[in-house]
RNA sequence: GCCCGGAUGGUGGAAUGGUAGACACGAAGGACUUAAAAUCCUUUGGCUUCACGGCUGUGCGGGUUCAAGUCCCGCUUCGGGUACCA
């Protein structure tokens, strides 16, 4: 019987279905472990080579947990809204819902295809009304509470209500948009409409008018994290600022959580620095500039209070409020245009073009320590969004004050004893104080803590810490995506009630917004409640149905709850995580948060979804390449080309074994090709190649169909670990398939050769186990510490060496066979079988290695001559320092290379070497 | 600019401070075969030597150590993230 993978692989995938192997339920007997793959976007592409990478390192180690007696939740769903979608139905005018379904059926044959241990029962899909029915009901709960700042968590907004109604905004301890000030007997006053107004300053999900990144291509405002470099992620479109009255969640509120909670997970430091740098706190001062000859304050945010004597000017944000206040009438026309134009800029131009550019307001400020007075200039390189909108510069001591400084001729001082400011700002938060009255002498430390200390004594300010996270805008002006549970009424937003959940998206006649520039939903027939009440026209964004997937896989059919009780207590949170590291600063921030937020509910028990989180390297394409010869039809083998003048082609990878080319499908693959010909090496013609993008346009793509096709799934598994560490980038190569493939046919020929069944009941020898043991022991510690790859040729040796003994004991084969299971399946699955088991090996109890087999009894010592290894001593194990040490020195070997050389030193590491000194 | 990773044969990659290059691909040679495929065996970092062996070698320059790919300092370079965040 030969390795027939092909009929193995099918068997047993079709008895895997039938028997319902990777069926998971809850049971109390065994402890959980759930294990989440980061859930894809079915693209029409389909999967490439580098999509299943991740997910066979969960696939491994979820098998790997079963065996050791876990109740392991592994499953897989689809994030299934998004605009790829959406802009192919706007091309042909399909609609998304089917051209979605039809990539999760591509997506679902060519996962099966692996052999994948998902519980496909609990398959979730983002774009069905069962599913977001509960993305739409959590954005409920989050229009309903709000965050306290005292408690630190979420409150429902009744009770902030009758803080109202008893003490107006007094002592409200609230995350707000803005800080408003009113009294009991105000709120009272106020109509519905001017309290609901109120409310939404409150609010978790709320409703304002906000600064956005609109994509005009794209139709839609989007996330920060949507948007890099001035563009969109998606598409590449150019992004500008626009205001719009748009949702928004209060992440935000979360944000010392957020940063916190980092302590607590086990994720790679690269990743939780790319959270904490999102999240972005700094702690500083917040202080008051009164406004010369007014009693109008202007507050600043500074990190760098001990610098407060080098201030010589003030800057604005364009965006401040406090413009017009500062902005003189000599000086109007000008402050006017400066601000048509940096409006008129997109975020794009903004970034790319860094020339300083400002305008003076007129007016003059006071420093509130020192006394002086300084000049208010408005310039765009201050954020409105960040701090206070207002910035104290100090020139001296900041390069984007110094920048500005020197464009307008403001007066530099330098506050740092011996720092040089001729020719660039002194940044590093370190030396001693001068130029700075009280400070002098103090190290920067000490000064920022003394400024601290004097500014909330004399009350012109007060210590505070600043986020850079932003709230995420959460409406989107497209069609696919979950609609908002939401209707208007005389223009305010209500929720409808959670008994009518789900608001099922509607059908339009075009994916394309109306005459009058509403989102597609206005093309909808009848979008109004029963009252006849206006629904939302936005969707939700990408991120809201990735949110809280993890919850919905513990209970995925529930009608009651997005998860049960009983359900979210026994698989509490994600105890393995797997997925690219792109979402760093999107779905890993947002599920984040709004896990919290559930948490604060009292609806999850966990307040960190994801336990453990590792990152798949990136696989990249490797393109080939064939060289034609100018003007020409010919095409010269890589190691002559240097001989002729010529192009470099890309050429399909897939028609190119180990570099060579089949040059009878490069003539059949392009009809331009027909009449290639070809100056050979060797008879040979040989590929250049390239590590690129792995994409269409470089003719680089691998299928997984095709390898599984070729090699098998087990091939492919073990290959796409064999590659190298999981977490690095790495080229896909499919030179190096082979060795892996004669790997799993010399271990079937253990069991088969020539048609003869080789498996025995003989007593296994002292090697053998040894050989066995030595497997086990780094198979078990290699997945542990998710190294994949060192597992592969652990087995690789393993199997060599039993082959070289002619081992086809059972008593080794079949421990053997169950520690390969997670990772190839399928085989051994079938060779389970021959051993003469019954059930799957899916539920064999993985091995553990008994230290007793591995007792060397000799050891070779390297002994090595001022640190260089000049020969090896074969010595039984257990001989002392001293003795190691005379057998060494009376070897032939050492004096013949010591050759009279007086000796020094010996170092003796018994178990390890031998070094002489001399 | 800042932050985080890397850099080891022709290639992918191994190596708790202790024999660098495991394992695999490729290549070369051989066995089997009418032939090919498959399989098996041998060799394979570079230089040098008939050979034993020697020299050299983990991006570059220093250092610590009996001993450095591994630790420390200073660079070069390639990826990734982030960017007027005060």
């Amino acid at each position: 019987m030969e390795y027939n993978f092909r009929a193995i692989e099918q068997k047993w995938q079709a008895w895997w279905r039938e028997n319902k192997t990777y069926k998971t339920e809850i049971d109390n007997t065994k402890p959980k472990f759930y294990v989440l793959d980061m859930f894809p976007y079915p693209s029409g592409a389909g999967l490439h080579v580098g999509h299943p990478l991740g997910y066979i390192a969960s696939d491994i180690y979820s098998r790997f947990k079963r065996q050791q007696g876990f109740n392991v939740l592994h499953p897989m769903g689809y994030d299934a809204f998004g605009l790829p979608a959406e802009q192919y139905a706007i091309q042909t005018g399909q609609h998304p819902a089917v051209t979605t379904a039809r990539n999760i059926a591509r997506y679902r044959e060519q996962l099966d295809k692996i052999g994948f241990c998902y519980d496909w029962d609990r398959e979730i899909r983002t774009c069905e009304p069962d599913y977001y029915k509960w993305t739409q009901w959590a954005f409920i709960q989050m229009f309903t509470h709000f965050f306290d700042t005292q408690a630190q968590k979420a409150l429902p907004i009744s009770e902030l209500v009758k803080h109202f109604e008893l003490k107006g905004s007094e002592d409200v301890a609230a995350h707000c948009t803005e800080v408003l000030n009113f009294t009991a007997d105000e709120w009272n006053a106020f109509s519905e409409k001017e309290q609901q107004e109120i409310l939404l300053n409150y609010r978790i999900a709320y409703l304002a008018d906000l600064k956005v990144n609109w994509c005009p291509a794209l139709g839609t405002v989007l996330a920060n994290d949507e948007v890099s470099e001035g563009v969109s992620i998606r598409g590449g479109h150019p992004v500008e600022q626009k205001v719009m009255r748009q949702w928004s969640l209060r992440v935000s509120a979360y944000a010392n959580r957020l940063l916190n909670g980092l302590d607590t997970i086990d994720w790679t430091e690269s990743l939780k620095e790319t959270q904490k740098n999102w999240i972005g706190r700094s702690e500083g001062a917040e202080m008051k500039f009164r406004l010369k000859d007014t009693n109008i304050d202007i507050d600043i945010f500074t990190t760098r209070a001990d610098t407060i004597y080098g201030v010589t000017f003030m800057v604005l944000a364009p965006e401040s409020e406090l413009v017009k206040t500062c902005t003189t009438p000599e000086q109007a026309s000008a402050v006017e245009e400066y601000l048509d134009w940096t409006k008129k800029r997109t975020e794009r131009e903004r970034q790319a073009d860094r020339r300083v550019t400002g305008v003076f307001s007129g007016s003059y400020a006071i420093n509130p320590v020192s006394g002086t007075e300084i000049p208010v200039w408005i310039a765009d390189y201050v954020l409105a969004g960040y701090g206070t909108g207002a910035i104290m510069a100090v020139p001296g001591h900041d390069s984007r004050d110094y920048a500005f400084a020197r464009h307008f001729n403001l007066p530099i001082i330098p506050l740092i004893e011996g720092c040089d400011v001729s020719e660039e700002s002194f940044d590093a938060k370190e030396g001693i104080l001068m130029n700075s009255g009280f400070l002098n002498g103090l190290t920067v430390k000490e000064a920022i803590q003394k400024t601290k200390e004097y500014i909330v004594e004399k009350g012109i300010g007060q210590v505070k810490v600043n986020f850079r996270l932003r709230d995420a805008i959460f409406s989107r002006q497209r069609y696919w995506g979950e609609p908002f549970p939401v209707y208007y009424k005389e223009g305010l937003p209500y929720m409808i009630d959670e008994s009518q959940l789900p608001l099922v998206l509607p059908e339009v006649d075009k994916y394309l917004p109306t005459e009058k520039g509403e989102p597609p939903l206005g093309r909808a027939d009848n979008w109004r409640t029963d009252e006849g009440y206006q629904l939302e026209l936005s969707t939700m964004p990408g991120f809201a149905g990735s949110s809280a997937y993890y919850l919905r896989y513990m209970d995925p059919s529930n009608n009651e709850a997005l998860v049960s009780k009983v359900a979210n207590e026994y698989w509490r949170s994600v105890d393995l995580y797997i997925g690219g590291t792109e979402h760093a600063t999107g779905h890993l921030i947002y599920s984040r948060f709004w896990n919290k937020f559930l948490f604060d509910l009292g609806l999850v028990c966990e307040e960190e979804p994801f336990r453990k989180l590792i990152n798949q390297g990136m696989i990249q394409g490797r393109s080939n390449f064939v060289y034609r010869i100018k003007d020409t039809n010919t095409f010269v083998s890589l190691n002559l080309k240097d001989q002729y003048e010529t192009t470099p082609i890309h050429v399909d990878v897939n028609i190119v074994h180990n570099d060579q080319l089949d040059t009878e499908k490069f003539r059949n693959w392009n009809p331009e090709y027909k009449t290639a010909e070809f100056i050979l090496e060797d008879g040979k013609y040989i590929c250049g190649w390239a590590v690129e993008k792995m994409s269409k346009s470089m003719f680089n793509v691998v299928n997984p169909d095709d390898i599984v096709e070729r090699y098998g799934a087990d091939t492919l598994r073990l290959y796409e670990m064999f590659l190298g560490p999981l977490e690095q980038s790495k080229p896909w190569d499919t030179n190096g398939i082979d060795g892996v493939h004669r790997f799993l046919k010399r271990l079937w020929s253990l069991f088969y050769r020539d048609g003869q069944l080789l498996l025995n009941n003989e007593e296994p020898t002292a090697d053998e186990l040894k050989i066995l043991h030595k497997t086990i022991k780094k198979i078990n510690f290699d997945i542990e510490n998710f190294s994949y790859n060192t597992s592969v040729s652990a087995f690789m040796i393993c199997v060599n060496e039993l082959y070289s003994l002619k081992c086809s004991k059972k008593a080794i084969l079949e421990p053997l066979v169950v520690l390969l299971a997670p990772f190839a399946p399928h085989i051994a699955e079938e060779l389970y079988r021959i051993c003469g088991k019954n059930g799957t090996v899916c539920d064999a109890t993985y091995p553990v290695h008994n230290e007793e087999y591995l007792v060397e009894s000799s050891i070779n010592y390297p002994v090595s001559f001022n640190g260089k290894v000049r020969f090896t001593l074969t010595l039984p194990a257990g001989l002392n320092k001293e003795e190691l040490e005379k057998i060494a020195l009376q070897d032939d070997n050492t004096i013949r290379h010591l050759n009279g050389a007086p000796i020094k030193k010996v170092i003796v590491v018994p178990g390890k070497i031998v070094n002489i000194v001399h």
